[in-house]
Order: C-alpha cells, then sequence, then structure tokens
DNA sequence: GTGAAAGCGCTAACAG
DNA sequence: CTGTTAGCGCTTTCAC
C-alpha cells in the first residue's frame, strides 16, 4: 500500500504538533487555549508548526474532555414559516454572541418514537433546550424536568407546566386591538380563530371576546370563524363572514397570514380594504408593512423572544438552582392603513 | 456537604450500568450496540440497570470514539424565507431518514472572522457540510476543497468552483415562461431580475432574453428593471415598467415574492390581474397557490434539491473517492390564474 | 459469551 | 514556563 495517508486528511493531531514544534502535548494545548503562561518563543514556534501542518482543534475531544459541549438544541414544529423564522433570528443572534452552536430539530422527525428522544438525544450533545412553539409537548416535558434538564418554551401559552418559557402578552394585544376598532365604530367584528389547540389562539380569542364586553357589545358565535393560521383560512373565513346576512364592517385575523387572505377575499369581491371592509391582523410579520394597503397588526416581539428566551437558557445553565419564571413580552398595536372608520355600506 | 449529586443529574455512565449489573464494561457496551453476542438473560439484566438508573448515551464520547459523529451542518444565509424553509425540508427528510443530526449555521455570524472558520469549526463535530445559497463562497470553498472535507452546494449557480452542487435549470425555467408569455401574444414583456450577484438570478435574466430572441422580439433595456429578490423591489418593478411611455402588457417576476409586490401595485393603480396584465413569477412557493388569482410561476423543486443534495452528501461520505458531480433539476411551468392572452388595453 | 485493556484527541491538575 | 500524567465515556480488538 503506497500511500494509506489519504484518509487521514485532516487527521492531525495535537501530539502531531508537538512532536514538530518540539514541544510537548500539553504545551500545545495551552497555546490553543491562550493560556498566558507560554512563552512568546515557545508560542510562535507551536503555532508555526499548526499552520504548516494545517492543524485544526477536535472540538469532539476537547468537549469530552472539558465536560461541554457549547451546543443548544432548537426544537421547532417545522421550518420555513417566517413566523418561526423570526424566533431564530434571536435565537441565532444571542448563541452567536456567546460563541454557542446550534443544533436543529423539528418536531415531526421521530415525533412517532419513543416519547423521550428529546432526552436521550439530547444528553451529552446538547447544553440546553429551546422548544419552539411546542405542540403537544406533554411528552417529552416530563423528562425534561424530572432530568432537569435546562430548557425554555418559546410561545408556550396555555400549557400547565412549570418549565420556564416566554411568550407574548396575545390576550392583551388581541383585546387592545379589538378596542381599536371598536373606537373606530365598527359593532360587528369578525373574527377568523388560529389553530384552537394553541394557547395563543385561545388567548388571542379570549382577548377579543373580553374587548367586546368590556364596550357591551355582544359576542356572536356566527362572526367567530374557527380558522388554523394559514392563509387558506383567511379566505375562506373572510367569505364566510361576508357571507351573513348581517356581514361585519372589519375583520380581526389571527395572524397576518389570515389576514392576507381574509384581505384577498375581500378584494376579490370588489370590495375595497379599507373603504368598505377594515382589517387587522397579529404577529407584524415583515410582509405585512409592503402589502397595499399596508396592514393594521398587533406586533409580537417574535426576535426578542427568541433572545430573552436564549438568555434565560444561559441563566439557568450558569445557575442550576436559579429559578427562572416565565414572562410574557408586551405586544404593540401597529395602525397602518388597512382599517378605517365606520361608514355606512354603499350596497 | 450533604448531597452533592444534584450536578450530577443523568450522570450516569456505562461504569455504572456495568457495576449495577455485575457484568464488565464492554458487556454493557455491547448491549447498548445491539451486539449479537449476549446472552439473553445477561442483556436483561444489564437492560434493566440501564432503566433503573435512567441510564443515556453519552454520544460525545461514542463519537470520540467511534471516530463519526453522525452530524452534519448545514449554512444558510437567513432562516425566515420560505425558499430556504423549503429546501431544509429536503435535507430535514433525508437526514432524518439516515439518522443523522443537523448542525444549523447561519453565513452573516462570524462571516467577518477568518475566512476558514467554517472548516475549523466545522472539524471533528460535522461529518459534511451542505451549502445553502453562498453568497460569496469563495472565502471557504477554497479550505474545504483542499482538505477535501465532504460537501455540497445547493442552488450555487454561476459560481466557478469544482464543488459538487445541485441546482435548477433557471435558464430553461425562464425561457419557458417567457415563451408562454410571447405564445399568449405578449410582445413587450417586463422583466424585474432578482439581486444580480446570484447566479440564478443571471440565469433566468439570460433565459428571459434568449426566449425573446428566439421568437425575434427585441430587447429593450426599459422593460428590465433590476430587483432583488424581495417584496419591495416586485412593487416599485412594477410602478416603474407600469409609468413607462409604452407600458409592457405582462410581468415576468424572478421569483414569487416580487411577484406578489408586482400584484399588488398593479391593482393599487386599479388595473386588474389579468385582464389588463399577466404576471408570472418564479419558485412557486407555497403562497402562490392561493394569491388571488393564483400566480403563474416557474416551480423550482427546492425541496428535492435539499434531498437530492443531501443524498450527493452521504455518497461522498460512503466513498471519499468518487467524484459526484453538479447537476441540475428541472424546473417546471405551472399555468395559473395570473396570466391571460394579449388584447389592447382600454386606455 | 464475556472480561481486560488500549486508545479516540484533548484538558487539567500537579510537579518541577 | 513546560513536561507528565490522569482521566472524559465509550468502542473495539484480543484473549479466555
Amino acid at each position: 500500500m503506497p500511500n494509506d495517508d489519504v484518509q487521514t486528511t485532516g487527521k492531525v493531531t495535537i501530539f502531531d504538533v508537538a512532536e514538530a514544534s518540539g514541544v510537548s502535548y500539553g504545551t500545545v494545548s495551552r497555546v490553543i487555549n491562550n493560556d498566558p503562561h507560554v512563552r512568546p518563543a515557545t508560542r510562535a514556534r507551536v503555532m508555526d508548526a499548526i499552520q504548516r501542518l494545517g492543524y485544526v482543534i477536535n472540538r469532539q475531544a476537547q468537549s469530552l474532555a472539558r465536560g461541554q459541549t457549547h451546543v443548544i438544541g432548537v426544537l421547532v414544529p417545522e421550518l420555513g414559516n417566517g413566523y418561526i423564522g423570526e424566533i431564530m433570528r434571536g435565537i441565532d443572534g444571542e448563541l452567536d454572541q456567546a460563541g454557542y452552536d446550534l443544533m436543529l430539530f423539528t418536531t415531526h422527525r421521530r415525533a412517532a418514537k419513543e416519547a423521550n428522544y428529546v432526552a436521550s438525544l439530547v444528553q451529552g450533545v446538547v447544553e440546553g433546550l429551546l422548544l419552539v412553539l411546542p405542540r403537544n409537548p406533554a411528552d417529552y416535558l416530563g423528562v425534561l424536568s424530572a432530568r432537569k434538564f435546562p430548557h425554555v418554551l418559546i410561545d408556550h401559552q396555555g400549557i400547565d407546566t412549570t418549565s420556564p418559557a416566554v411568550g407574548a402578552t396575545n390576550w392583551q394585544g388581541a383585546f387592545v386591538a379589538t378596542e381599536y376598532l371598536i373606537g373606530l365604530g365598527h359593532r360587528r367584528i369578525g373574527f377568523i380563530t388560529g389553530s384552537m389547540d394553541l394557547g395563543c389562539a385561545q388567548d388571542r380569542l379570549e382577548g377579543y371576546k373580553a374587548a367586546l364586553r368590556a364596550h357591551h357589545l355582544p359576542i356572536c358565535p356566527e362572526l367567530i370563524y374557527e380558522g388554523d393560521f394559514f392563509q387558506h383560512a383567511g379566505v375562506q373565513g373572510a367569505n364566510a363572514l361576508l357571507d351573513l346576512p348581517e356581514p361585519p364592517s372589519a375583520i380581526f385575523a389571527s395572524n397576518d397570514v389570515m389576514a392576507m387572505g381574509a384581505m384577498d377575499a375581500v378584494r376579490h369581491r370588489g370590495l375595497r380594504v379599507p373603504d368598505d371592509i377594515s382589517i387587522i391582523g397579529f404577529d407584524n410579520i415583515p410582509q405585512s408593512a409592503v402589502l397595499l394597503p399596508p396592514l393594521t397588526t398587533v406586533q409580537q416581539p417574535l426576535e426578542q423572544m427568541g433572545r430573552v428566551a436564549t438568555q434565560m437558557l444561559f441563566d439557568m445553565l450558569q445557575e442550576p438552582g436559579k429559578r427562572t419564571s416565565r414572562i410574557e413580552l408586551p405586544t404593540e398595536l401597529i395602525v397602518r392603513q388597512s382599517t378605517a372608520p365606520y361608514r355606512n355600506r354603499i350596497g
């Protein structure tokens, strides 16, 4: 066998470097870790050897020896949805600052398998876990808590658990938005819900109802359409609402994506937004600002939620005892041009 | 110090299990790895101990000993964009089947730091790398190739490198789409480009021009608006095009997001799609099917690109020598309702 | 079948 | 300042 070092590409170890630079094992380690107790000349010699040999540290071994990986795991239900993307942006940014790496898991993956796959999979490689919008976390939350594995939920809402979590004030956001519509003179306000298995969707509906109640307006079941957070539901919801004998003059969709669907449906019927129908969304995804008309919506501090959750996780990592609680970040009404004062419909 | 085993949560090792079940060190390892050379009774005893102690394998140590991590890295420019989400879905699915985990890196992170951070960061923890839509890969592609580090580019296009890659037939897609518009009778066709620093954007523009040429139609510079793949560019592009003394009767946007922007702009001017202006996009993102009207577009097999790239990477992992080439997956024209035969404008 | 022992590549005392 | 030496937790020959 002539050259069997083809396989060995990059297989330069700390030992090779030591040999090449004529120092010992541990000294190379010191150089690598910027230990100040190394004579400049020695350091230079080692650095040189590192360059020449193309040595690169083996994180795997380092992690094992040190007992920490500097990797945190993020569990998301799915990718490609702008909503989660925003949260991820926050997580990513925070992780970057701290020099941590990110391991991504999708819920659907292996969802069928053992409930504690999260814990077992993660053990040893991930120092902590961020759970984004968990759907049925009952499966693994127990394991996580029992093992005292550091983790925090993001946008959980309404899940009965003691796990630390960060969410947004969905109830208040919906309340304020509804109140704004009422202030504009609207009396019949349609509502398109999100997936009702999600706490945030429930909270938004409750906020809407509470605002109606607060202003002594009736809560009409026919004005509440059950959606699922997808655009299609916005289209169908708006159509259903507009087909009512006594249609609403404003529609509040539980998220921007459905609001966009509703806007399309409204226009498709030859009605105008906001002249004929006011529309308001929830989330304030980037796109909603560039629609025509720009969408009035309730901003959810998505990126910030990601940041805060990550910081909380770091806190837990540093002080295992510290009981970090659940926090809710404020939502904010963003008034743009898809809403207008109530006036009688021409028809 | 009363109980100091709080820190030790989950710190059960293979050694503890061995002791508890009265077997040796290595036997436990055999059980864990489903080695058939273990007497059922022994296996049962070990399994029991594992259960009782709540032992969970340390992937870190396993990886070090085995010399493989079962983790592959994915480098993306950004999250939260539906386009990348689709690709990720494909990657994720394929990885799942193979039992691999996914480490996510964003380009912006540490982008400023050393060019070979990719290689160094990745060494030892990631077995291979998937580079999605790399913008200026010149920085690290060299290192990757030099080290023969397994990697494949996704939707690279026009980057002069020998790295294996998978893309889509952008040129052909644009050609076919333009030809379709011409077949509909359109003669002045506006074009909104993508970020021209991306190969795919260039290819699409060239495909458009080629189709025009093939049908002996003039290529008018004023009909080509330089966009950037974002919605806003679609709005501005459409406005610029429609403000022309001799506006186009159809607009071809280099991606669906800009096509959506263009649709909004057209409608905002009181014109109708497709009656007054035909609009065609590129990508076929999920949303484009639920627009009103549904968008005619060129489908890019995004998810499949992710799948194929991942498979290519696995091939490389198994046969390091094997020279996998660059492949292009076919695009396909999806005709929906945003395009219609040409007719003279009323105005 | 099962035990013993030699690493995987690195860190972290502990001497000197 | 630098060399030496135990491990980190697991895999994997090699014997018995």
